[in-house]
DNA sequence: GGCACTAGGTTGGATTTTCCAACTTAGTGA
DNA sequence: TCACTAAGTTGGAAAATCCAACCTAGTGCC
């Protein structure tokens, strides 16, 4: 069994790359803590969502609270690591509004107003950044590249 | 049986929603372009591997070019539409590195010298976004929602 | 008290996917 | 002829998914 190449990306997707559990985050960011409204909204079968629910828990990108002793009754909260996926599924929304919509379902403005359209810049030198400008220096031996290591 | 909300994200997920389909991509935009290759590297089984890449391929993501006739050999490449995943890709490893790994096995860094740290702008007024400067605007009528619709 | 209803799941069973190793096909190079 | 490569394909077992129905503990209504 091959386990791939040592990288984040894998790592990452191994907790959140599934459509269910994205989609559970997505609701969550909206507002909609509870499990029937994330079975409906995401249209996710109620076993599937809570097995996505436990493993998104367990890895600490949500939270499950107890908001009602009697009956129980819970929500789910984003961890600040949850939030920190909010980006990525905005970005998501712009690729899918981009490439695969007719018409995109949903608008999404900047609060200065205008439609929203990302530019990705550097922290450090203010330049916007695109794909080409990283260079990844690999720590591990094992990598193959066919071509120059940028991402 | 329910489909869910209609969102771009959905419909993004739909076609790149999954670990060996990213994975690939990710391959492919190393320069990774052959078949084996992106079989080692993402250490995706070579027949779910094939028909990820079909169903990329069917959905404009990648396409399959033959380099050589005798022997058929064949390579993907990113369209316009995969490359435009690139900085999805990116945005999954910065998070992995921030929250999942003990020590990035890949260390990106912008062209201009500093570690990669993203900040998202607003094209229009230049301003940073964070996700909560989103409003989204539904134009369908059957979204349902708890808080303030943003993102 | 009895009935309907809610939230947050579980359960059973059929269907799909995935995983893995082995095999195939068409060709090259020694 | 023999070994080897690239790009898959195949078979069979194992795991995951989907779906509807069910369960449990409580509330509100009359």
């Amino acid at each position: 069994m091959n386990t791939g190449r040592p990288c984040s990306i894998a790592d990452a997707l191994r907790i959140v790359g599934e459509r269910w559990a994205l989609l559970a985050i997505r609701e969550i960011s909206f507002g909609n803590r509870r499990f029937d409204e994330i079975a409906r909204n995401t249209g996710a079968s109620r076993d599937i969502l809570t097995t996505r629910l436990r493993s998104l828990e367990a890895a600490g990108v949500i939270t499950r609270r107890r908001y009602s002793d009697r009956p129980p009754r819970f929500e789910y909260h984003l961890t600040e690591a949850g939030r920190d996926l909010r980006m990525i599924l905005n970005l998501l929304r712009e690729w899918g509004d981009r490439w695969l919509a007719d018409e995109p379902p949903v608008a999404a403005a900047h609060t200065c107003g205008h439609p929203l359209d990302l530019v990705f810049t550097c922290r450090h030198c203010g330049a916007e950044v695109r794909p080409e400008d990283i260079r990844l220096t690999v720590n591990s031996p094992d990598w193959e590249l066919s071509g120059p290591t940028s991402s």
